[in-house]
DNA sequence: ATGGCCCGTAGAACGGGA
């Protein structure tokens, strides 16, 4: 079973892209973050021919998430929430779907903006409810995937140039701490469960021809319950789409997991 | 040189991203 995350910054534009990767990399389940699309004019049928059901939540410009499962392999996933329940939010960052006897959580977690900024103050907040959240969520022994753009690089090794982003938006002290505490409430960072080549990043800006540099950061993550680390047995960050035209600034990133009790 | 790019909503620039 394999399972990904890919922030997509905007459906509408990456549509071939998401349906050319997942020609050439069948995936079973695909956590989908910045749709930036109203619900009614999300690309299901399209989805559907190739042979992936949907399950979404946008609004207009900003945001949006889908679960995208293989029809035939895990089948449609079913529907758990969307948002927090414990945290009022409009902004459409967070999906909880059972699928292949999982509970995969697809997030998109805030931006903050600046450490200055109301954004930031509500990023904090954001993940804390999140965590209290995905306790609840685990209560009934079902294993978890937490699955997004976290924006958060959680050590310095996932930065390009640590010393430029010491202490900046991203790799701060709060956020770090935020992402530490997910892991220490029992979910492992699969990438860190292998030997990575150095300097893998998730993200890379648009400007400065920071894809060519490797000026990027590792912040998107898929991140399991700690019963399911036996079961891991590889996660990469596909680089591929990123050089093509058009592409998105973030790479999509691959668990690849046992089947059952293994 | 602290901004450079990209996206959506506009229907020109601007907010937001990271």
């Amino acid at each position: 079973m394999k399972l990904a995350t890919w922030n997509v910054n905007s459906l509408k534009i990456r549509l071939p892209h998401v349906l050319d990767w997942l020609a050439g990399t069948p995936v079973d389940v695909l956590c989908i973050q910045e749709t930036k699309l109203t619900d009614d004019k999300f690309p299901a049928a399209a989805l559907e021919q190739a042979g992936y059901g949907s399950v979404f939540a946008g609004q207009p410009t900003y945001n949006g998430v889908a679960v995208l499962t293989r029809t035939g392999s895990v089948g449609a996933a079913e529907l758990i929430s969307v948002g927090n329940p414990h945290f009022d939010d409009p902004q459409k960052r967070l999906l909880a779907v059972r699928v292949g006897g999982l509970i995969v959580v697809c997030a998109y977690f805030p931006n903050g903006q600046s450490l200055e900024s109301e954004k930031f103050v509500y990023k904090l907040a954001w993940i804390d409810s999140l965590n209290r959240w995905l306790q609840e969520l685990r209560a009934d022994g079902t294993p978890l995937v937490l699955a997004g753009d976290f924006n958060i690089a959680p050590e310095d090794r996932d930065v390009h140039d640590p010393a430029l982003w010491a202490g900046q938006l991203h790799c701060s002290p709060p956020e770090r701490e935020r992402f530490r505490a997910l892991v220490d409430s029992g979910l492992v960072d699969t990438f860190r469960l292998f030997e990575q080549p150095p300097k893998l990043f998730s993200w890379w800006d648009y400007r400065q021809l920071a894809f060519r540099r490797n000026a990027g950061l590792r912040i998107d993550h898929i991140l399991v319950d700690a019963s399911l680390r036996p079961r891991v047995r590889a996660c990469t960050i596909d680089k591929l789409p990123r050089r093509r035209e058009q592409p998105s600034d973030h790479a999509p990133v691959v668990v690849e997991m046992s089947d059952g009790d293994a």
